[in-house]
RNA sequence: GUGGGUGUAGCUCAGCUUGGUUAGAGCGCCUGGUUGUGGCCCAGGAGGUCGUGGGUUCAAGUCCCAUCACUCACCCCA
């Protein structure tokens, strides 16, 4: 019979790794708590209308990338491939904003695209994230940056770079974008074919492209840094100045241009290039038209997003441990038969004093059980054999020191504590 | 959707150019060297439809075609 197989673009998260998974997951909640941030789940799925709607119809995700189905009473829904419209509903139809002025929440979800698979990207991958919902302070902003580079701090991952820009609002974005459609049309022909197609969906996007000749062709056009309105002026500026307070490095970078429709003033990207060519591990920034969007009343927020799974790549490129060594605390031998019982009885009163502890179950020899132990990296392993039941006692292997000693029955879990560093 | 790369032991890979004994290595696993004692060392062992299907040939892991899978990159994104 055919052997079933995961499907493309997922992964199994393996022994090994599942422990760097919830000690990452881990720091993230810790940090988030400093925040200040709590956690919001939502559903895996949604109503396939609050994405076309919130990230815009004319996106990549929206466009091609969805995984959408009908259910048997033919509602269309949708695996969700980002959290902040999910977020963003969720603050509205339990109308968050009535207990709080303000809501800072984070999240650790997974995510759903139908994309080539390549490095760093999977068709279900994992974000967190946070958003802080009802403030238009740039304080905000800068307080959702410093979040999640000190999630990276705390992993110990290194040698991040962040780049900043302000995609303005549409009262600035709009006479801009008529603007730089009239400086791009004259040579239009010259531009790549993806940048023509870009002009009319999204002419911004045509600034972020890399190939030579575009890069070339777009040396003298008008940057929106230079034409935002004096509000996202003032914004952009206050961002810029308490970044500086807070010590954070960054790069402005005019082009930095975000593929979601709903991003206002603040964009932010977080990369490194430990990673391949997918070498953002956060994206980020304003959005204040959102909340409107999906018909609810007006909410400004701010939020990131950050992929875990290129996190740990990151990690694993430069050699940063993000969970420490695996340890079996006690391992227990029991010679023969009459031993068998008295193992079972330690075994649940180790337990139950909250160390780990297991057995051999393949009927073993005891050197095979004492190699198994040492696979296992186990601190403590104990002996029961015809000696220790004549003395009504039990042997203790220090597994680190190579010692070992005899100790009565009874005080097994007291000289466990005893010794365990 | 487009282009490149790779499929040989549980894992990482060699062998393919120049077809020809029983297809190899390292790691891992198992057994023994110790009447009841791990790591290091030594000795031995198990484990392979050479991705799949077809073709060429006296002979195919090796050459040709197809197909599938994985992977990297483009687009775009975390």
């Amino acid at each position: 019979m055919k052997q079933l197989k995961r499907i493309k673009g997922t992964q199994d998260i393996l022994p090994d790794a599942s422990v760097k998974w919830n000690a990452l997951e881990g720091t993230i909640r810790q940090v988030m708590q400093c925040y200040n941030f709590s956690e919001l789940r939502t559903p895996v799925f949604e109503q396939t209308e609050l994405f076309s709607r919130g990230i815009g119809q004319l996106t990549d995700i929206v466009s091609k990338e969805m995984y959408t189905f009908e259910d048997r009473s033919r509602k269309r829904l949708t695996l969700k491939p980002e959290m902040t419209a999910p977020i963003m509903r969720a603050y509205q139809e339990n109308k968050l904003y009535a207990n709080a002025q303000l809501t800072k929440v984070f999240y650790i979800a997974p995510l759903f695209r139908q994309e080539r698979p390549q490095a760093g990207r999977l068709r279900q991958f994992h974000q967190f994230g946070a958003e802080t919902l009802g403030s238009a302070d740039p304080g905000a902003d800068a307080e959702i940056i410093d979040t999640a580079l000190s999630v990276y701090r705390k992993t110990g991952i290194t040698g991040l770079k962040l780049k900043i820009n302000s995609v303005g609002d549409p009262l600035c974005r709009i006479p801009y974008k008529k603007q730089l459609q009239e400086h791009i049309r004259p040579n239009l022909e010259h531009y790549c074919e993806d940048c023509q197609r870009r002009f009319d969906e999204n002419p911004m996007r045509i600034l972020d492209c890399k190939k030579e000749t575009c890069v070339a062709l777009n040396q003298k056009a008008p940057k929106l840094l230079d034409n935002l309105c004096p509000d996202c002026e003032t914004h952009y500026h206050a961002l810029k100045s308490q970044l500086k307070t807070l010590h954070i490095e960054f790069e402005e970078d005019p082009y930095l241009v975000r593929g979601l429709d709903y991003y206002t003033r603040t964009v932010f990207e977080i990369t490194s290039d430990a990673l391949g060519a997918q070498n953002a591990i956060c994206g980020g920034g304003r959005y204040d038209l959102l909340a409107e969007e999906l018909g609810g009343l007006p909410a400004p927020a701010v939020g990131f997003a950050s992929g875990i799974e290129r996190l740990i790549m990151v990690a694993e490129a430069q050699g940063v441990e993000l969970a420490p060594l695996k340890r079996l605390d006690v391992f227990l031998i029991g010679m023969d038969t009459e031993a068998k019982p008295l193992i079972l009885r330690l075994l649940k009163d180790i337990r139950k004093a909250g160390f780990s502890a297991d057995q051999d179950y393949l009927g073993r020899s005891m050197k095979a059980q004492m190699r198994e132990a040492n696979r296992q990296n186990t601190r403590f392993v104990v002996i029961i054999g015809t000696d220790e039941i004549k003395k009504n006692s039990v042997s203790l292997k220090l597994m680190d020191k190579g010692e070992q000693i005899s100790i009565p029955f009874d005080n097994l879990v007291a000289e466990i504590k005893k010794h365990y560093s």
